[in-house]
DNA sequence: TATGAATGAGCCTTCATTCAT
DNA sequence: AATGAATGAAGGCTCATTCAT
């Protein structure tokens, strides 16, 4: 009976997972139902009963993965309570490549983000933001208190706060896209451990750069 | 007869800067055909007629685009002969983000490329290798130098070239990106002025990560 | 084991309201099963596990509303044996248009009728004859009646009653209709009372037209 | 070249001439889109590029059978200036029945009308009321005259004009329906001297009815 | 050179219906 | 007795493309 019970749930899910899979690799627009439902195993119909809509479904993969991803990757990745500035930016970073990075399920959700930076479908008002925000603000202090600790000697600037996130967020979303777009890496997807030793360097590029900035007209 | 090419030449030159204009702002599959030859005042079959293809319109836009921004904002913005590397970056940046940001048809090409980076059509596989391979390259070289002068005890890691190259350019593609996406600024365009300075606090920002980098693995 | 029975019937009896209600509004090929079942708190499935099809449903909400209609708003309204044929006209006409006119369910019989005149289903074929015939009858008889007292001299000319058959029943649905049609009366629909009195004009109306059709030929 | 002109045309023309017999038939809701181009040998894409909707297809269709219906049944039917009343609305009664019963294109419009009073379409606000409420009010006219006639000795009640020109209309309408709903007549459609012979007798009928209209309250 | 007409493939969606439970 | 899950058929619409002129 549980296993009937698992199997009817199964079609829900199988759904969102080859959904996921084909959001994050084409987009929302690009994604078509009927591939959805192939990989899915399932009648495009399924997608109108289970989530009314292309957009309803698209939504319950984001937030699928949203779920998902924080759980499985916390923005500071189960970081002590006192853990440095440097060790919190770190643990950043990694968590937000290993949400967008690799392969399977466990990237779609930083791969939708990306799709979303890119081209936002407006589905996305709500529920995004509850997703984005958070993380952005989270980052923010971050940066915030490096820039403080770099340059004690004032009040850290806000659009060099702004700035300086903006960067790390950019040069994570565009590993996303890169490995598309150009041919550096293989088709193949990056290994965990090869992510995080990837995080590492742009946290160190990235720290290096705020503490540029907070000297900023000073010298 | 000159009346005669010249009209010619009009109405496929209206169709190009219509398309630019309306790829740049939706991307090449979003983008529609009616939507250019309305603005462009011209029938559905010219795009046909003249390009072939959606594709091959897509094609002539990028090429025409690119040899504009080249021409307009070049690589080192026609920095001198001896130049900083500083100042070599610096005129680099600069003239990526003049070419991306701000509106009409000089910011055209770096919104393509930015669209093409989140979304590849698959259409440019020659053409945008041959506009883009020259401008990684050129960077590459930069970042190169600056990372051996930053370090000059060991030969510049290639990873940690590559790596510096793609921080770069995911800053200045986010910042295409973000304008759309978040509201972080209003839809107006920014300024030339106001470009420049944002590309100059990237530059100051990458500066501190390149050499973050550069002495990597040694303290 | 009473309980069950009468709950029973509670699901079969809410579908057939809340369809007779949206059939009565949308017409039956504009209805659609979702919204009845929604209306009626069942699931989608429960239609056809009680009447098979939406054309069962369809025939038992017309029956259903047939019968109830019949019981409450008799042909003749409760008029006395020795009834003049003017009352009898006035009683039916009052009888169609209580059916008809005014909200819920008893109006229920009149707009079915009324949208399968316009936009016959194909569904009830022998029920509907069930239902209209003895109807139709009913009134032919009064008006072969009037026309040989209005015109005792002759027989009474068959095709000349049916026409006068046709225009009263046709100027009855045509109210059914045409306050939904033209916003000659605002969406609120009419009192019993302003009914009957509607009802009593149109059969002075119809007297009128059915002494001059009984004369027709003599001047 | 001629013919090629007109041989263009035709599509669109045919379009719009299988339309009108399909709306007719089953009203706009029911006729879909690809019996009519079925019907037209065209394409359905065809629908979409000459008239944008299935909506604007109906609404040519509507226009196109309004002008064709008042130039070939104007209201008064050529009636001279100085028609006695009764012979108008005779005339008029005449013209709303040949533009309703019988068959082929002269039939469209008044069974459009017929099939949007009962199931309004929502498509025609504009057009729909430049073509009814000039009818309306021309009729209206007429049979105020005729209750002024009839009882000169008081101004006519408003409400007795609106509901003679409502028994007047839902007569006629009742015979567009009528020959679908029963199998009164053949499924043969009447001919227009039999057309002319049955607006005579509800016309004789209809004045009946207003005389005793125009006398209400008073024996 | 340039275009209006027309098309076919494909997309999302709705709806009545069926089936296993 | 009743239902949730799932489906197939069909509908309207969009879009890039072709063809004759």
């Amino acid at each position: 009976m549980k296993a009937q019970r698992l199997w009817d749930e199964g079609t829900r899910k199988r759904l969102i997972e080859a959904a996921g899979e084909v959001f994050a690799r084409r987009g929302f627009r690009a994604a078509t139902i009927r591939e959805i439902c192939r990989r899915a195993g399932a009648s495009v119909s399924a997608v109108n009963y289970h989530f009314r809509d292309k957009d309803g479904l698209y939504a319950a993969v984001f937030e699928y993965s949203h779920r998902w991803a924080v759980e499985k990757y916390p923005h500071d990745m189960g970081l002590e309570e006192n853990a440095t500035l440097e060790e919190r930016l770190r643990a950043f970073i990694r968590s937000f490549l290993l949400r967008g990075l690799g392969d399977g399920f466990p990237a779609w959700h930083g791969k939708l983000i990306a799709q979303e930076t890119a081209d936002p479908s407006g589905v996305l008002s709500k529920v995004a933001q509850t997703a984005i925000r958070p993380m952005d603000e989270y980052l923010e202090g971050i940066v915030r208190e490096l820039i403080r600790k770099a340059n004690p000697s004032r009040e850290p600037n806000e659009s060099a706060v702004q700035l300086c996130r903006m960067n790390i967020v950019g040069q994570c979303i565009f590993q996303m896209h890169a490995r598309r777009f150009m041919k550096i890496a293989d088709p193949e997807e990056l290994s965990p451990p090869q992510i995080v030793a990837l995080a590492d360097r742009i946290c160190r590029f990235s720290l290096g750069g705020i503490r540029a900035i907070a000297v900023e007209g000073q010298s």
